[in-house]
DNA sequence: ATTATATTGTTCAACCATTCACAATTATTA
DNA sequence: TAATAATTGTGAATGGTTGAACAATATAAT
């Protein structure tokens, strides 16, 4: 790999979309793909999807295109999902529940290891093939199965506090879904969704039309 | 209003961000905030913040800083919030049951006033206080009730279909959590939400850690 | 009334990302 | 084998976003 350069986030965050496409199309028994074909699969111009490409190397075949296992397996290393990330979630509540179910987590190589929360209804429970524990264990649970990232959905209120114990804990990185700013040392990589965007956005382009 | 140049999306999508934050500041009784803290608060620079809001006009006042009433105002202005957008779900799965419970929405201005299934387990049921409806009656409700804005929570394989449905029934936006490009006329606004790109991102970022 | 302090709005410069154009390379066809 | 068609990788041009600096303005202090 390359690597010399910095990447830019908005490459990192095109090249899982490569990828999603790259096994469906894989599925569908096809071994050659061209940056022009794949482009308009994914409403991206082929220009960008070459120049993201050679940011980490020369993949692709000149007059050809790409190999589609091929470049499936660059991206996997380049992403990093080769490793297999054990994943924790704290909070099972409405999301947090939809999180633990969702199986294509596995299939991109995130495996689901522990759930948490103070809930005694939902304490105990299998959800999505593991057993919720009570978050006091949550420290005991991360350092016993080794998982390094752990996604927060819990209440926004208590979403300082789970970081917290997650850092301590020795977990590397954070998905948190909690509407905050997360407090959280250098070394801590903290990625924050925010549902609440989406439909905001489109809000405004539907309040603020272009004049067709 | 000025809006005379075009807006990137960069500054659409920090707007709720800011708006969120403002109203947490009323929620504590701060009637003044300047770009300063805000910025602390958020971490974003207060250059982009000023920066962001001088798009759409002068709300500040110089050596004095933002009144949070009024640019709250100014802001659900800006997006549209006002409006009180009607927004249906298709899909009421794991991720789709989440989102109808989600009460947040409700705060930031969308009725969630329609939700769409075939599973007979769960038409008929009521989450979040609307009854789940047959899919096959989507045309109807949607027209019925005004709604504007639908949300697709379906398998992927189905997500087509019902979007065209939707567009038929004379959607206005869509907000996809299907991990596929939906295929819509070009008066259609869709915004596509990809759950997997923040594992995805933190997976990046600690296999490729900048050297400290 | 004057000075000092705080903070916005705006200009300009620096930076980053995307698009364009094309040479380089591979496969295919005559 | 030579010519043709397809498609990548890349350098240059364009366009857009962010950052730094500062004039303008408001308040508070003297
Ligand atoms: N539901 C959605 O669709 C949605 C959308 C966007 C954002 N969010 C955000 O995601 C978070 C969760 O939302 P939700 O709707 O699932 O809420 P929820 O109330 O359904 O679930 C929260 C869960 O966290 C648990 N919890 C509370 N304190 C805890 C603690 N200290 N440690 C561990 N667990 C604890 C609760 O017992 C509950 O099970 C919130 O921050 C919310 O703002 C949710
Ligand atoms: N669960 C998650 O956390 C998660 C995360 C990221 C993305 N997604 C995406 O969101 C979508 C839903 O995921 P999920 O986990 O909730 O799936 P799910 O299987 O739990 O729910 C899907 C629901 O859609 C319904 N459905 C099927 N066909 C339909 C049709 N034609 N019309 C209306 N409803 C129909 C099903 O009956 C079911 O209730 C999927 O596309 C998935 O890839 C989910």
């Amino acid at each position: 790999m390359k690597q010399k350069k910095v990447i830019s986030d908005a490459v990192i965050e095109r090249l899982p979309l490569y990828y999603r496409d790259l096994l469906l199309l894989q599925d569908a028994g096809i071994d050659i793909i061209s940056s022009e074909k794949l482009g308009e699969r994914l409403g991206i111009t082929p220009e960008q999807i070459r120049k993201d490409l050679t940011c980490f190397g020369a993949f692709g075949k000149k007059g050809v295109g790409y190999y589609v296992g091929e470049l499936c397996q660059q991206i996997v290393e380049i992403i990093g999902l080769q490793q297999h990330w054990k994943v924790g979630i704290a909070g099972i509540g409405h999301l947090g529940w939809a999180l633990a179910n969702y199986k294509t987590f596995g299939r991109l190589g995130f495996r689901t290891t522990g759930l948490f929360d103070v809930d005694h209804r939902i304490i105990g429970q299998n959800v999505g093939g593991v057993i919720v524990t009570p978050i006091s264990e949550m420290d005991n649970v991360i350092r016993k199965e080794g998982i390094q990232i752990g996604i927060i959905t819990t209440p926004a209120s208590v979403a300082q506090q789970v970081a917290d114990q997650m850092v301590n804990a020795g977990i590397k990185g954070i998905l948190s879904f909690a509407p905050l700013r997360l407090n959280v040392p250098d070394h801590i990589f903290v990625f924050r969704e925010d549902l609440s965007i989406g439909l905001s956005r489109i809000s405004y382009y539907l309040t603020n039309k272009p004049e067709e």
